[in-house]
DNA sequence: TGCTATCTTGACAGCGCTGTCAGTGTTTTA
DNA sequence: TAAAACACTGACAGCGCTGTCAAGATAGCA
């Protein structure tokens, strides 16, 4: 199975390579009758452009490096947020002839920015979505840059003016959480609060506070507690805050996994859920509309978000026209494991 | 940022750039001294050889793609098979500096061959990884293996010459796992077949046929469910089966999707698992860990499976030296699930 | 009618690398 | 000691495409 290459159609047509390629590129200028007989050849042909000779003649690839923390260096349990941003940027490459390489990258590693850097140089994408909380590393942010392809930050901890960022209003929702919580009812809410090294799971404590200040209720101090986005500290959270003596009516958590360690050590105490005690997560992993009662929670569009930052690296124009940092709002999603307190 | 080319290196360590570029893919017949003038001028300009480049002028991209049905057109739930697909191949790529395109395309597609064949012209990966099920459409590997590059089948359904396979013993685990449900004392096992057109999962039908046969125990035909893998079509099977007269004291899914489908009605029919009946899935997925009680089921290596392909397509003297369908065998899960009968 | 602006096309030089082959020097073998 | 084998190196063509530029054709305008 030979392939057809630029020349092949070209003689075909009666024309020049040249020609041939401008209407492979959908380029102005090309009359309709030459471009029909072309158009002709290349079907017979089945022609094909190669991406790497496109690309080295070019200086464009077509593909579009998708960076995440490596999920199978810890739990694959709240891994299915990667696969959400695959289906995202995906959906954005299949309209354009853009394919996508996935290159997850262990967080903890020193050499995260010399792996990326070989990235950028050997393949050429067009350009690398960094996802959180790699997109929070602001030393590699930094060098990436350098390499002046663009560079789109998935929720990232803070902006880095070159780059372009693409999140959610944490803050905002989780606040609109807290104010759910108070409007059906519930007089105490207490707060799971996360590890803070990732920006946007602090941000979702100062919304729970800015809720507070909303509602004019005091901030109490030992209402919050810090767990470090694990199941095992939301058990150790639930312990903590309902052996208070005046224990909340519910319970916020920074993440789904920490929401689910909640609910499973209330059960252990003898609550039901919601009846007793409402639970609130956020992320809206796979998880939650599984465990029963299913987890109120935020669901963060990370499908929109990754496909938004590849058809940002897609299109240079888009790029010019929109502001650096861009908002994709998150959205409640209301289940059983939250109600009215009895 | 400007890159370094051979040209670069070569002037500084003046010697030719054919010279360097053997040092760069480590060819013989260089003498010590020049490598070492060569390597300090690579270190010190920080070159990377550029993989369009290379591609073009060698035919090799240094990519591998993996294909395999998109999660994204139903539920994402048993997904997590992708993300251990991923970092099987991540894991041999990283080794060998390749990378790894992902493209998922949807089984129901009629026009899968035409997309994978555009892949295969324009990108040129140096293989393909196809999973199941799409490694169980013949037309689509027959018109895959003209383009003669390696293409590696993971759990197909049947061999085809020229394309290399990777499967798990499906047959015998299910048949393993029938055997290992009689030997703790259950009497009557019934069995939850999955969509048939998947080979691997009708396999396992077979598996536990084959265990009967070892037994000696009369296949019942009502004893067997034929859902569709969804949760669902578990929840259905369970009333079905546990409507019988003498309903089974284990039932073994062919899938964990299935099994979980089945504990859920077990569980709403008033049975206490696993006092009352014990289930066993297929898969391991990652929720079989995560239900209450923890799934009993079946573990496919799937990320040694996928790891293997990717090797396979990176050797060539491998893929000469190694049969073409090769077992990578699958492991039981005793977890909570499954017990002896009351 | 002559002259400029615009459209349409092709020649050609590279993008950065590898493969081939030929040219040196250096060793081994008879 | 001559011949053959081997080790090391570089010149050069070319992978298939795009970008640049210029030429020819056509249209527009005074």
């Amino acid at each position: 199975m030979q392939r057809a290459t630029l020349e092949d159609v070209a003689t075909l047509a009666g024309v020049s390579i040249k020609t041939v390629s401008r209407v492979v590129n959908r380029e102005p200028n090309v009359s309709p009758s030459t471009m029909e007989r072309v158009s002709k050849a290349i079907k017979s042909l089945n022609y094909q452009p190669n991406l790497s000779a496109r690309n080295l003649a070019s200086q464009r690839s077509h593909l579009i490096a998708l960076v995440y923390d490596d999920p199978s260096t810890y739990q694959m349990a709240s891994a299915g947020y990667i696969l959400e941003m695959q289906e995202g940027a995906l959906r954005a490459c299949k309209n354009n002839h853009y394919d996508l390489l996935i290159h997850p990258c262990n967080y903890r590693s020193d050499n995260i920015k010399q792996e990326l850097i070989s990235l950028v140089q050997q393949v050429r994408p067009d350009g690398i979505i960094l996802a959180a909380p790699i997109s929070g590393k602001s030393g590699v942010v930094k060098s990436l840059l350098a390499t002046e392809i663009p560079i789109i930050l998935l929720s990232p901890g803070k902006k880095l003016s070159g780059s372009y960022s693409i999140a959610t209003n944490d803050l905002e929702i989780s606040s609109t959480m807290t104010l759910y919580l108070a409007s059906i009812g519930h007089e105490s809410i207490a707060f799971v609060a996360g590890n803070s090294s990732h920006r946007a799971v602090s941000n979702r404590l100062l919304g729970y506070k800015k809720a507070l200040e909303t509602l004019k209720r005091p901030f109490v101090k030992n209402h919050v507690f810090h767990g470090d986005n694990s199941v095992g500290s939301g058990e150790e959270a639930a312990r903590n805050l309902l052996g208070l003596k005046s224990p909340p009516t519910a319970i916020f958590a920074a993440n789904d996994d920490m929401a689910i360690g909640v609910m499973r050590q209330a059960r252990i105490l003898g609550l039901t859920i919601p009846d007793d005690l409402s639970i609130a997560g956020f992320d809206d992993i796979t998880l939650a509309r599984l465990v029963s009662p299913t987890l109120t929670t935020v669901r963060q569009p990370l499908a929109a978000m990754a496909e938004r930052a590849a058809q940002l690296i897609m299109d240079e124009k888009l790029r010019r026209e929109c502001p650096e940092l861009q908002i994709v709002p998150a959205e409640l999603q209301i289940r059983e494991s939250t109600r009215r307190p009895n």
